[in-house]
DNA sequence: CGGTATCCCCTACGATACTG
DNA sequence: CAGTATCGTAGGGGATACCG
């Protein structure tokens, strides 16, 4: 399966980059988090909106094989598959909601901006 | 000219990994950072090994518009000119700082690994 | 020194359909 | 429910050459 980001690596910033950079990765270590550390798979299809199976399905093995999240399959009827964060996916977590709360921050500057230049017309 | 990531976003978090989700805006958020906060393109282009010209340009640019570094030009004869963080860029810092300790970490972890493996043969 | 200008490729990502 | 399989595409990124 091709991979969101290559493994490869010059330097431990460029590293963490690639296993955190593609498109969804933050969001579903966070949404995991933020529900208790447990996910069902359609949980987070639902959470992440218009992810399709595919690249969700795709994050999720890649999350796996970096060992940020942990893939507990329950053989029942209907199947169920929860996602965990790892000791390791943890760590990234204080990282992800201070990043999360900048952003707000630039957000509600870049709104604020855009309303006082409506003003001015 | 052709933007890394588009400006759109559907959620905060969305937002500030569009605007250091390049494959260089952190390092050289941190390059410039570590560097007394002011750096030359030059100097960021021997520090940022591999990077063409036109990446390195493409990605200050992003970063400029983004109100995380500034440009100032000298007009000197060779010219100069010197990027900083601004203070929104600067917010980031702690947190890049954080991702690399966790990206020296998990290296480190690896390394461990493929000894032990090795031990074994 | 500090960039632009072209050309081009690769792959992350998307749409749709199907399955155990 | 929790995925695969297949095909297609946009644009992030690279190589090279040239400029004020």
């Amino acid at each position: 399966m091709a991979k969101i980001f290559s493994t490869d690596y010059v330097c431990s910033l460029d590293y963490a980059f690639r296993r955190i950079g593609g498109k969804y990765k933050g969001r579903i270590l966070w949404y995991i988090h933020a529900h208790k550390n447990v996910l069902r798979y359609g949980e987070l299809k639902r959470l992440v909106q218009n992810i399709t199976p595919k690249m969700l399905t795709q994050t999720l093995r890649e999350l796996e094989e970096d060992h940020l999240v942990s893939r507990t399959v329950y053989h029942e009827v209907p199947p169920r598959v929860e996602y965990a964060l790892t000791e390791t996916g943890k760590e990234l977590i204080p990282f992800i909601g201070h990043l999360k709360l900048w952003g707000d921050k630039q957000i509600k500057r870049e709104k604020k901006k855009a309303g006082t230049a409506l003003a001015k017309v």
